[in-house]
DNA sequence: GTGAAAACAAGAGCAGTGCTCACAAAAATG
DNA sequence: CATTTTTGTGAGCACTGCTCTTGTTTTCAC
């Protein structure tokens, strides 16, 4: 059981996600195809348990390099900017699977993968929120919709975040500047051998984004 | 010939990239499964049609846009991402196979796709171009390093840009916020039902963003 | 210890996939 | 009209997810 999220695993990394195949994995197990319908329930079970996996390893590595960073929040976020693209760097294929495109026909179960799944935003929450009460979020005042208003307000409660509209906007804005400056990376989307040095693009674009997004 | 990437586009929209079947094509089409490989030398060739299909589609879409917004750099920015936004919603398969996860043991064709791939980051280059010719783009000086002078070095000459390093960078922080922040709405990442008003919140973080990268 | 119950594995089989290849019908060309 | 080129056929290979019936272990209560 184990043992097939393990080998899972290790051909999800091999063959990227769509072409992770329940058999070649049996074959790898030394067992026949139809037991491990034993285990798992179908190919979307396992693609599941596997996201679950990688959902909580990403989230293990972001609190810790936040953990690890200083008191500053500009700091702390840039730390775990940096956790999300290393991780993704080194797990191309895991990242894909969860960052990616949604795998054809399948459906997320929601009471499964939204736990692990928020960690980073929370965590990004987080930094937030300390800038915030430190006086070192600055607040653009932005042009936001009633209806917006609507979902940022039960955002807001849902997290116990302390922030304004506007800033609850920025810390969006810092969330998915993240994950799309890393999905371009890992996805190779910037085009062929663009940039020769993708890190440091990476921390430039994360300083004009922390300061964009007002944490100083 | 153009009835295979007609009916393809089709199948893509309803089932999604990974899922696209040349068998189930062919009988859409009214013909055996092999005769399609008279025209198509394999399924991911097909891919690579609609992939350059689907740019042409979202190139033309933001080209139009940008054309019809007014001189102000800014509203010309918006108008992109919004144009970008509206395809993307409109066609989630085709903006799936263009940006999300590569189709496993896909590798595109860097001479078919480069091109097509390239209007809508060359759109936005012309639009900060043009603003800092017009002295509205603010450029915030950035930490970058050496080995990303090259880079942007080099980028700056391919494109015959005037922007310097850090607005640059600005522009790739505009780029993949854009699309960071279409992928998270196209493929459901920002949790189940998170936002019951989607575009509000765009409209919010692409004013942001604008703002967030010096363009006034 | 023995017998029932639960857990695990095997293997055949179904319907689907991409793709190849020898062959036949149709269309264009000389 | 004859010949070449193009287009389509159908069988077949190796693979996929998944189901179902059969058989083998292991566990556990008595």
């Amino acid at each position: 059981m184990r043992d097939i999220v393990r080998i899972g695993r290790e051909h999800l990394a091999a063959v990227g996600p769509a072409a992770l195949s329940l058999r070649a994995i049996a074959r790898d197990l030394g067992v026949v195809s139809s037991a491990v319908y034993r285990y798992v329930t179908s190919r979307d079970e396992l693609l599941t348990l596997l996201i679950v996996d990688a959902y909580d390893e990403l989230g293990d590595a972001v609190e810790a390099a936040v953990a690890a960073a200083g008191e500053d929040p500009r700091g702390r976020f840039l730390a775990a900017a940096r956790a999300v693209r290393t991780w993704a760097v080194a797990e191309p294929s895991r990242y894909a699977l969860v960052f990616g495109t949604p795998v054809p026909g399948y459906r997320a179960p929601g009471d499964r993968t939204t736990g692990p799944g928020t960690r980073v935003i929370v965590a990004l929450l987080r930094i937030f929120d300390e800038a915030a009460r430190a006086g070192q979020l600055v607040s653009t005042a932005l042009d936001i919709a009633p209806e917006l208003r609507a979902d940022l307000a039960r955002i807001r409660e849902e997290y116990g975040s302390p922030l304004d509209d506007s800033q609850l906007v920025a810390a969006t804005v810092a969330w998915t500047g993240i994950f799309g400056a890393v999905s371009f990376e890992v996805f190779g989307q910037y085009g062929t051998d663009t940039f020769a040095a993708p890190s440091a693009l990476f921390e430039a674009q994360m300083e004009a984004l922390s300061a964009a997004v007002g944490l100083s």
